[in-house]
DNA sequence: GCGCAACTGGAACGCTTGTTCCAGAACTTG
DNA sequence: CAAGTTCTGGAACAAGCGTTCCAGTTGCGC
């Protein structure tokens, strides 16, 4: 026996990164050849063909962003934590950190098998962890009982979904900002 | 002397439309000759190659776009004009109606040329069009004077951005809804 | 140290890609 | 009718694509 001698989750980051670079259609399997350190032939018989291991990057990448948004946000008053987040957001925008499952909504949503069922969950997951906040800051007193949940979560999803394009449009600091504190204001 | 016999702008529209769908990468040659009802030949005479019509299509969707835009907002209470046009967005979202800047963007945005400044001029064109509304509803006092019309109307541009990457999902009409409500609520 | 399994490098594959070219048909204008 | 231009269909091209396969090397577990 033998056990692998590559990092199999780092492998899929760097892909995942490469995909989200160039898009799916725009990397070549030389590309990642080029770029992930193992060989065509390892490539193949670990993740499968182009199409597995794209999936195979953007589950992880979807895991990978489930983790750090935990961490970001559990602890301390709900508000706090959304504002945390948004302002990661930004600041991700600003550093034009484009987004994986955005560019495979984009690029692949209307036809393609597995993509855009992943894209919405991510979407309505977001949206269901913000309407969960809101509700707990609004137990705390930092949010006016008035607000509809689940509206503004949504809301929220979409402001990070807008953002998520506008890092590829290299924004201003300061436009990112106004984007971030206009969606925090909208809790107040 | 014979004259072009196909409808340059028609044509223009429709390969907008194919890529759109498929994306710049995803969409080949033979997809176009096959759509767009002129042969190979005519194709590259009269557009040049793949790239050059795709900018073509590009800025052929970006003028329409704003004729669009412009006949949508000239008349009629300011507030009124901002509310009509989220809901057209809406709408469109709903109906799936991919946006080909938004595409692009997300496909090309930061290696290619040309098509980064197209996107970003977009955005920043949508983002000035709301601040001039929203002051001039500020004057007609259907907006609270206290608001911020440029970043208002950033944070409107970046919803309008976000459901454009919604309607890549297929989201529910009451998921839309809430967003583009949400929006409006945030000029109250 | 033997055998098994993971890995490498490269060659080969059939296919599609974007692009060019040409002979001829279709049409408009003189 | 003739000249001139646009359009068509198809052939041809080199290059790149994703994928497969194989001979050979490396390293772990018995």
């Amino acid at each position: 026996m033998r056990s692998e001698t590559f990092d199999r989750a780092d492998v899929l980051d760097r892909a995942g990164a490469l995909f989200a670079e160039k898009g799916y259609e725009g990397t070549s399997v030389q590309d990642l050849v080029d770029r992930l350190g193992l060989s065509r032939s390892s490539l193949y018989n670990s993740f499968g063909d182009k199409h597995a291991l794209y999936l195979q990057a953007i589950d992880r990448y979807r895991a990978r962003g489930q983790k750090h948004t935990v961490s970001l946000l559990d602890g301390g008053p709900a508000l706090a934590s959304i504002e945390g987040y948004l302002r990661t957001v930004g600041a991700e925008t600003v550093g034009c950190t484009t987004c994986l499952v955005t560019s495979a909504a984009m690029e692949q949503g209307l036809l393609n098998d597995g993509i855009e069922q992943r894209a919405r969950e991510s979407l309505t997951g977001m949206a269901e962890l913000f309407a969960g906040l809101i509700r707990r800051a609004q137990g705390e007193g930092d949010v006016p009982v008035g607000k509809d949940p689940v509206r503004l979560g949504r809301a929220l999803a979409n402001t990070v979904c807008g953002l998520r394009v506008f890092a590829s449009v290299r924004p201003s600091q300061e436009e990112v900002e106004d984007i971030v504190e206009a969606a925090i204001d909208s809790l107040r």
